[in-house]
DNA sequence: CTCCAATGTGGACGTTGTCCAGATTCTTGT
DNA sequence: ACAAGAATCTGGACAACGTCCACATTGGAG
């Protein structure tokens, strides 16, 4: 009724701010989104985001949790995708590393200090870091009883893969690395 | 006598401008830094910037390649107090990480693609980056002949350790890793 | 010593984030 | 059904910012 329905007073801002700004994401860093910017391109005032918002990073926070959701959706699935725990861990993190190639923006934003990481944590982004690291950490559980992979500290181990997905993540997004030395060099290390 | 010297007009700006937006970065991220504030800090009216840099990114830009310069020499340093091929490559990826622990703001200026990497390829960042492969790849060239890693393959085994320590380096300053974990993260995977 | 180019100053414009006051519309209690 | 009252939008205002312009100053080359 009063969430989401779909006629207030103008429409469902919110979501269509969000819409509007998750588009801006498509072509622009989060640093250069203008709130004024998104407003126009909802067709409202300059002011109307306020009511919805508190601020323009708290706009650019709510679209990091959409962010975090979606890259957590992508492992997820990936996971349940494959067969067998190493081939897990690896499609894991190839969807990682997928999701940051295929939206840079948004992926940077979701690691972004200034709008979401540890200078922010919302109340909702905090629970889907925590399952991220749930399922890597039940993964990693796993993996270390197969062969090759006996006696490690699952902690260490947990932070290693995720250190190395995410500045493979990283790398490529910045053009350090290119998208196809992804496989082969999680290969050299995951194995 | 025309560089650095010390006595021009004012005295020697350029220098003092980036000193001045370095002492911010201690304390704020490289976004938020703005130009009239680093001329207020610096002494001089809100446009003489103009005439020593181009544009607001190419003074940050500038700042970049410091950062950059700072980060290779610490890993130079630390490979060359360090013996043996693999305690090598374990030194350079804490200091790596070191560094970033350590300037947090800076370290993500160098790798912040609105003023420094992709969207912006400095002809004074280009080369340190590559130097910075370099020093990598010609350990890796002499881990691949060590008991353990013999016959991996050379490039993917680089891009795999820079991703690590990368990662590492990010997630621990946006506070997601403590800064603890990085040695026994590393170990995890180098040893 | 003179002139020019490099350097610095103040003013101006458009854009932005945010606050405030007022208008409009939806909901709720009766 | 209807009168509040709360939620939602609008326009105007202000300070800060990046950048451009015209003008002042100064140091060095001829």
């Amino acid at each position: 009724m009063s969430r989401s329905a779909a006629g207030y007073h103008h429409g469902n801002l919110q979501a269509a701010l969000e819409d509007a700004a998750l588009d801006l994401l498509e072509t622009t860093s989060a640093a250069k989104i203008s709130l004024r910017e998104v407003a126009r391109r909802a067709g409202v005032s300059h002011n109307a985001p306020y009511h919805h918002f508190g601020d323009r990073a708290a706009l650019l926070s709510a679209l990091g949790v959409r962010g975090m959701a979606a890259l957590l959706a992508a492992q997820e699935e990936a996971v349940r995708a494959a067969e067998g725990t190493v081939a897990q861990v690896r499609a894991l993190g190839l969807a990682y590393v997928g999701y940051a190639a295929a939206h840079p923006q948004a992926f940077a934003l979701v690691f972004d200090p200034d709008y979401c990481a540890a200078g922010a944590p919302s109340a909702e982004m905090a629970p889907l870091i925590a399952r991220n690291e749930e399922l890597l950490g039940s993964l990693v559980g796993a993996l270390v009883q197969e062969p090759g992979w006996e006696g490690r500290d699952p902690m260490a181990l947990s932070a290693a893969l995720w250190s190395t997905v995410h500045g493979m993540a990283q790398l490529i997004t910045l053009g350090h690395l290119p998208p196809e030395a992804a496989e082969s060099a999680l290969d050299a290390l995951v194995r």
